[in-house]
DNA sequence: AGCATCTTCATGAAATCTTCACCAAAAATT
DNA sequence: AATTTTTGGTGAAGATTTCATGAAGATGCT
């Protein structure tokens, strides 16, 4: 399933816009300003992002720099008003790949996300196979064809690597992924789950590294 | 000969400021207060605005923004105490080129605005494309599109740079840079830490000089 | 209780940061 | 122009931080 960031502040639009993007099974995640937003893109994989330029904390142009500082991830700005619209121009140059003014129809938006979407697919390119499978209805993976055998710890974890891969995840966020919410437990924790997971992965296929350490930052999936 | 706006609400600086300046061979003019100097820039050329934070009449945040919203010209900020230091830090992402916190000498007021003339000249050519990359997700960087190995302090300053080319960094910025909250080192240490960055780049481009050092100031990062 | 799992702790090793002493270059002073 | 002072570069040593590791304690489930 195709997941779509919306930056929105204002709820009613975020709202009919999930509405439509639910209804033509596109996932979805909503935040009404930049910094989560951004902070949730660190961390996740997001097939595009539907950006409202009129933020109340950062400006859409900040924000636009910086999800390209670290990412290709196709981004449709949404624009509040039209005296905007030569600010919205130059968001083009920053490497945005699609604008919307409103008022706009829920029709328009899921027509301008799966056009970026298909541009998107076909441009880039053929990913390389991962080595990972994941049964999520079993909560079991696959490495190399081969079973492997995770406590829940080690398996949220891991998991959470295998679909975020080649980004950087600090030890505070893996602690969230293990417990929904935060949880009291030293971060030095994840330094022993990662220390185990090494281990199973390497009685697999001990030719190379596998989860790269960040030092000062977290750990991070080579691909 | 170039123009120089002091806008500064303390007379005995303002003239300390202008003897300088004079002696170097610029040109200047003093108001002591904002509302003035917003209409003056209004109606002359000016090449470089001194622009004191702790005015009588206007905030010097809110000075800067109307500046920003009619010119380009470059703007350095004159901070009154060392507890503003933060607020002032701020003003960078207003678009401030500079700040010099007091007390100051003579010296280092013409150097930052013989730096400031200098990069901006530099600035208002077509810009190259930059030689560097930042994979913030993966707190990397690719130069010549080699990857570079850094430290976590030596990525701080250098990304930092990257994103904030052709200006003057003092080394206590750049250490606030290191350590989110003030710290304890001594200054000399972003000398150690340049030297390494230096280091590392020459490994791939010793062609020319990447970071230069503006004596009595900091480091800017040229493009 | 017995078992699996999660967490904590102590330790040593490695990476990194800071400091220092000395030299060179630049600026200020005479 | 010569000298003094200030500032920055350099290499290496020492201090500090961070991480991996193995083992032991805590927790929770059956």
């Amino acid at each position: 399933m195709q997941h779509i960031l919306i930056v929105e502040d204002d709820k009613t639009i975020a709202e009919s816009i999930a509405f439509v993007l639910e209804k033509d099974s596109f996932g979805w995640t909503w935040y009404d300003n930049g910094h989560d937003s951004l902070d949730y893109l660190d961390n996740n994989e997001v097939d595009l992002v539907l950006l409202d330029v009129g933020l109340p904390d950062i400006s859409g142009f900040d924000v636009l720099r910086k999800i390209r500082s670290k990412s290709n991830v196709p981004v449709v700005i949404i624009s509040a008003r039209d005296d905007e619209a030569d600010q919205v121009l130059g968001l083009e140059g920053l490497g945005a790949n699609a604008y919307i003014t409103k008022p706009f129809s829920p029709r328009v938006i899921v027509a301008h996300v799966r056009a970026q979407l298909r541009n998107f697919r076909s441009n880039s390119e053929p990913k390389s196979e991962s080595k990972f499978a994941i049964n999520e209805a079993m909560q079991r993976m696959l490495f190399h064809n081969q079973e492997l055998t995770l406590t829940p710890a080690e398996y949220k974890i891991l998991s959470h690597l295998v679909k975020n891969p080649n980004r950087v995840h600090t030890r505070e966020y893996l602690l969230k992924v293990i417990w929904d919410r935060p949880h009291g437990s030293d971060v030095k924790t994840i330094n022993t789950h990662i220390k185990s997971i090494r281990k199973r992965l390497n009685e697999i296929d001990s030719s190379c590294e596998h989860i790269e350490t960040i030092r000062g930052i977290g750990y991070s999936l080579i691909e």
